[in-house]
DNA sequence: AACTCGGGGGT
DNA sequence: ACCCCAGAGTT
C-alpha cells in the first residue's frame, strides 16, 4: 500500500520526537488503566486544558474503581458538571462498576471484553489497551486521522466510518513492536501540537521530509471532511421563582427526565416557545410563559419582571432563552396531589445549589442573579 | 448513514 | 462567525 520507507521513518522519528518533546499531563505520569480510562473518556470531545482541573478532582474524588463503583451516582454527574456530555459519566460509572462485579477491579486487557463495557467504543478501547497496558492495539481520534490523512495524503471523508477503519489498519500496522503505549500517544500529541487543523506548523514536523500532503502542498486542505448541519432553533422561556413565605430566599429548581438530552441534571423550570420568534410586547411573553407552565407542569406562576436574554448552544441545537423573574401562584404551594407532573421539584437555598449538578447554562443565569440581587 | 449528546477555545 | 475537539450510542 504504501512504501516500507515512508512507514518506517514516520514511526521512528515520530517516537524520536515524542520521547523528547511530550508534554507532563497529569494522566501519563502513571500507568493505571482506570485512571488512563477516565482521562480517555474526558477528552472525548474536550480539550486537555478544559479536562486537566476535572482529571484532578476526580481522581481524587473517586480514586479506585471500588470507589467509583460505590459512589452514588449523583455525585459522579456532580463531579462531572460542566464537563458536557453527561452520558460519558454515567456510562464510566456504569462501566466501573461492571469491572468492580464481574472482573474483580481489574480493567480488562482482552479488546472483546474492554469494548464491551459501556461507552468504550473503538477509540478508547484501543488508548486503554496501547497506552496501560502496551498492546499494539490501534487508537483513532480525531486527531489521528489528520495526521495520517496528510501524512499518507488520504483523501477520503474522515466522518465515514469505513474511513475510520481504514486508519485504524493502517495506524496498527505503524505500531513498532513494543512501543504501543508511546506511539499512539505520540501520534496524538503531533496532531494536538504540530499537524493542527489550522495551520499546521510543518516546519518543526519531525516527518515533514516524507509528507505527501506537504509535498503536495495539500496540508491546508486535510482532512476531508463533510460539514456538520448547523443547530436548529429552539426559544426557550425561563421562570426564575423566587419563594416566599417558608420558602423565602429560595428558588425552585427541577430534574430532567433520566434520558435524552441533559439526563438527570437539575435546572430551572423553562418551556419551549410555541413559535419562531418572541412577541414584541414583553407583557404578552409573560402572559404565555404562565400559560404554558401552568399547561405543562401544572403549576400557577406569575411572571414579574424580563431579567436577562441567553443562548445555550448544543452541537444539534441552540438554545435562545429568555429568562424572566416570578413566583409561585396558589398561595405558593407546589401542586403535589395527583395530577400528572414531568417533573421533579425542589426549593433551594443558595448555600444548598452546589449539592446539585447543572448545566452551565444555568449556572450562569443564577450567577447573574446573585450578582444582582445582592452584588 | 444520520441523528443525539455539551461546552469551550482557537482563529 | 465559524471550526474543532484524545467519540459513543441509538435508530
Amino acid at each position: 500500500m504504501y512504501s516500507e520507507e515512508q512507514m518506517s521513518y514516520f514511526s521512528s522519528n515520530l517516537l524520536d520526537w515524542y520521547r523528547t518533546h511530550k508534554r507532563d499531563l497529569p494522566w501519563r505520569r502513571s500507568k493505571n488503566p482506570y485512571y488512563i480510562w477516565i482521562s480517555e473518556v474526558m477528552l472525548q470531545q474536550t480539550r486537555v486544558d478544559t479536562v486537566i482541573p476535572y482529571f484532578h478532582r476526580f481522581v481524587e474524588q473517586f480514586p479506585t474503581v471500588e470507589a467509583l463503583a460505590l459512589a452514588p451516582e449523583e455525585d459522579v454527574l456532580k463531579a462531572w458538571e460542566g464537563l458536557g456530555y453527561y452520558s460519558r459519566a454515567r456510562n464510566l460509572q456504569s462501566a466501573v462498576r461492571e469491572v468492580h462485579e464481574r472482573y474483580g477491579g481489574v480493567v480488562p486487557q482482552e479488546k472483546a471484553e474492554i469494548s464491551s463495557l459501556k461507552g468504550v467504543g473503538p477509540y478508547t478501547s484501543g488508548a486503554i489497551l496501547s497506552i496501560a497496558y502496551n498492546k499494539p492495539e490501534p487508537a483513532v481520534d480525531g486527531n489521528v486521522m489528520r495526521v495520517l490523512s496528510r501524512y499518507f495524503l488520504i483523501e477520503e471523508d474522515i466522518m465515514k466510518p469505513a474511513t475510520r477503519v481504514r486508519m485504524e489498519k493502517l495506524a496498527k500496522q505503524l505500531i513498532m513492536e513494543g512501543t504501543a503505549s508511546e506511539f499512539n500517544q505520540a501520534l496524538m500529541e503531533l496532531g494536538a501540537m504540530v499537524c493542527t487543523p489550522r495551520s499546521p506548523h510543518c516546519l518543526t514536523c519531525p516527518v515533514m521530509a516524507h509528507c505527501s500532503a506537504r509535498e503536495a502542498g495539500m496540508e491546508e486542505s486535510l482532512p476531508i471532511k463533510k460539514k456538520a448541519k448547523p443547530p436548529r432553533p429552539e426559544l426557550r422561556a425561563v421562570a426564575l421563582i423566587e419563594g416566599t413565605g417558608e420558602h423565602e430566599g429560595k428558588w425552585l429548581i427541577r430534574q430532567r427526565p433520566q434520558e435524552g438530552l441533559l439526563a438527570k441534571m437539575w435546572e430551572l423550570p423553562h418551556v419551549e416557545w410555541p413559535s419562531s420568534e418572541w412577541p414584541e410586547d414583553p407583557v404578552e411573553t409573560m402572559n404565555s410563559l404562565r400559560g404554558l407552565i401552568a399547561e405543562q407542569e401544572q403549576m400557577t406562576i406569575s411572571p414579574a419582571a424580563w431579567f436577562m436574554d441567553t443562548e445555550h448552544v448544543f452541537s444539534h441545537i441552540v438554545w435562545n432563552m429568555k429568562v424572566f423573574r416570578a413566583r409561585l401562584g396558589d398561595g405558593g404551594r407546589l401542586r403535589d396531589g395527583g395530577d400528572w407532573v414531568p417533573f421533579h421539584y425542589r426549593w433551594v437555598g443558595s448555600d444548598e445549589l452546589s449539592q446539585y449538578a447543572f448545566p452551565n447554562v444555568f449556572i450562569r443565569i443564577m450567577k447573574a442573579w446573585q450578582e444582582r440581587s445582592h452584588g
